[in-house]
DNA sequence: TGTACATCAGTGAACGCGCGTTCACTGATGTAC
DNA sequence: TGTACATCAGTGAACGCGCGTTCACTGATGTAC
């Protein structure tokens, strides 16, 4: 029976205002004037701004999240050789899925924010809900890189994190930079995939 | 004559603060209170917050701008054939220099942070007293890729920034996990360490 | 050497502004009898 | 079918708090004559 937009519209407002201002430094007012809706209509549906800022954490993660298990679990019953480029191009794919580049970048500047300056409470949440997706990849990859320690497979993950999360977040900026330097006009997309030769030869290097 | 050392004890309070609560998170009240001096003292030296962010900028990376062309100079004159490991060891070395291990973490925290929720006046500024050491970088990289394309080193160049700036900008909260789930207390130092092998592979990965 | 003035480093109290939040209220839709 | 009540979605105006900034002021040090 065509639920109220409102919800959607303030979280539509608050991805994009929250990405590219940080959290403290964008008002409620700022993003209801953006949503074309009532102050009071925050507080009216998520109750608080901290809880704003969970719930459109929640909506951009949780599809992620549920549609992973399934995505790893077919890439583990076709064969028991795993192929590292094969599960970093099917990462890459997930994420580029139904052509949401600037969702993709925006997404990433809001993990980037969370990480750097978001509370306890959200950092708290955001580990929790990506411990399993984390776990996964590591158990995956381990499986890739046999000859490689536990503990070295750990930090290049988050080396890989890295890379993926500063290069997205930052992407408009660099790609410009890109376009004015070297004359280069590469889409997102082409940005993602060219992350994979590096970290998979990254991953692969020996100690 | 013993210069007074209010400016310097409201740099240093900022830096923790700001690293770790990030910009507007942050009151003036809460850096003067840490720094044991007045509220005004802030606007008294620095003229504004935002003046008082640059100033911390400044301290923070002028010494290492300063001394990175001689560093490279260094570099360039012992042989004309490049080591990939050899510049990415020395600028770890340049890194870790003087044991500036906590602090080094806070100068990523705050990269991190000026990136993902800076004002447009202070990206402009890292942007601008970071692109000599950026250019010299990639033409050193450039020399020790010979095979790779250019645009392909100004991406790798930022790959390897993200894995950098992340990681160690999250170093304590990852340290903790890895001591708990793997068991390994890796220092802040090793962690750059292992950076160096992946970095190298990740350069010299065909595209 | 002494006096007058200038600069410097800092201070305490107040200012006004913008913020997140609250509250009484409205009008539309749904439900019970 | 009609009436009474309940819930829902939203609204406009106000509240008080904390913020960055300002300003008149103080006391110490330096300089000129």
């Amino acid at each position: 029976m065509s639920q109220p937009a409102t919800a959607d519209r303030i979280l539509d407002a608050a991805e994009q205002l929250f990405a590219s201002n940080g959290f403290a430094e964008t008002s409620l007012r700022s993003i209801t004037s953006k949503a074309e809706v009532n102050l009071a209509a925050v507080n009216y549906h998520f109750g608080s701004k901290e809880a704003l800022i969970q719930a459109m954490f929640s909506r951009l993660l949780d599809p992620f999240v549920t549609n992973f298990p399934q995505m790893l679990a077919a890439l583990q019953g076709s064969e028991d050789t795993v192929d590292l480029e094969g599960i970093l191009h099917l990462l890459v794919d997930q994420m580029t899925a139904d052509g949401r580049g600037r969702h993709l970048a925006i997404s990433m500047k809001l993990v980037a924010l969370a990480f750097s300056q978001g509370q306890e409470r959200l950092k708290a949440y955001l580990q929790e809900s990506c411990a399993d997706v984390c776990q996964a990849c590591r158990q995956l990859l381990i499986k890739a890189c046999p000859d490689l320690p536990m503990a070295d497979v750990f930090w290049r993950v988050y080396f890989m994190l890295g890379s993926v999360v500063f290069t997205l977040s930052g992407a408009g900026t660099l790609q410009a930079i890109a376009a004015s330097d070297y004359g280069v006009n590469d889409e997102l997309e082409d940005i993602i995939r060219k992350m994979v030769p590096f970290m998979a030869a990254g991953l692969r290097a020996h100690t």
